[in-house]
DNA sequence: CAATTATTGCAATTTTGTTGCAATAATATG
DNA sequence: CATATTATTGCAACAAAATTGCAATAATTG
């Protein structure tokens, strides 16, 4: 992969390893064209320990490579900054289809807002839930529970 | 409360029964200035059943009158629509520190966007970590883990 | 190669969220 | 008012998600 040279030399820089298990995590992150729930990196990275899992996120996350994407009641991740454009979703609750948004605008947006509180951003999250133009009419009003990453 | 009677009107009007645990759920989220992590609700609604109350929180989430929010690692949930105007927040990764973000403009952006690919938008989220003005300079970059509602 | 440091895996635990079902409470019906 | 119907709850058991402490291992430094 042309990544694998960016996160090398990343970790590096910062002083840290680029481990077997980092480097699983980041491959099934990167692999993955939407955000995994943690069940979905566990399979996914069968060799590693639960724990280094729930650690290497943390680590991406401090990095700003990796971030939380919260649909429904579930947690996802996701890689961004260098390695995944970051974006925003349009998550349907009828389907689960998620339409992936980049929106210059709402960066701006965020920038006029922390200013105005002199509030210095790290990282913001933005999601959309609601119906796609496919599901629009068919769809029962629900909150979304049991959607998998499958769907 | 001057609310329980929208409440109970909104309730009746769906044909819903306001019983004891759905009050009580209604009043532990009313009372608190910032949205509750689940330990909390559970803690305050101390004679109502674990499960209840997460089928309460379902339920008003359906009903529009509740949200989760994603802060950190953990979801928390607060009053939104009739009961607590709709709101976003910037939140302190150092102190913990919430600020509510009342924005026009995102609203009008969340339906510009969304009309834009012919979607039908429920609701949304918008959360913005970082560090208040308070903090900025003193604190370490790290990532929210424990940060209780207390602070 | 020895010492130091970073990182991992493991086991145990906690917290969060879900499911099925019987008991209960509210409402409607005769 | 008694009974039937339906909505809602609590309970117990479970499943999934996340955390903790610690000993073992791997990489790095001197």
């Amino acid at each position: 992969m042309q990544h694998s040279s960016d996160l090398e030399a990343l970790f590096m820089q910062k002083g840290l390893r680029l481990t077997t298990p980092r480097r699983a995590v980041f491959e099934a992150l990167h692999k993955s064209s939407r955000p995994l729930m943690i069940k979905d990196l566990i399979q996914a990275c069968a060799s590693t320990d639960r724990t280094s899992i729930y650690r290497t996120l943390g680590l991406f996350i401090e990095l700003g490579i990796a971030e939380i994407v919260p649909l429904g009641w579930k947690q996802r991740y996701e890689l961004t900054g260098p390695f995944k454009p970051h974006h925003h979703h349009l998550y349907c609750l009828n389907c689960g289809a998620l339409i992936d948004v980049h929106s210059q605008k709402l960066e701006q947006l965020v920038a006029a807002i922390t200013h105005e509180y002199g509030f210095l951003p790290a990282e913001h999250k933005f999601e959309v839930s609601g119906f796609c133009r496919a599901c629009q009419g068919i769809a029962p009003l629900q909150h979304p529970k049991a959607l998998g990453t499958s769907r």
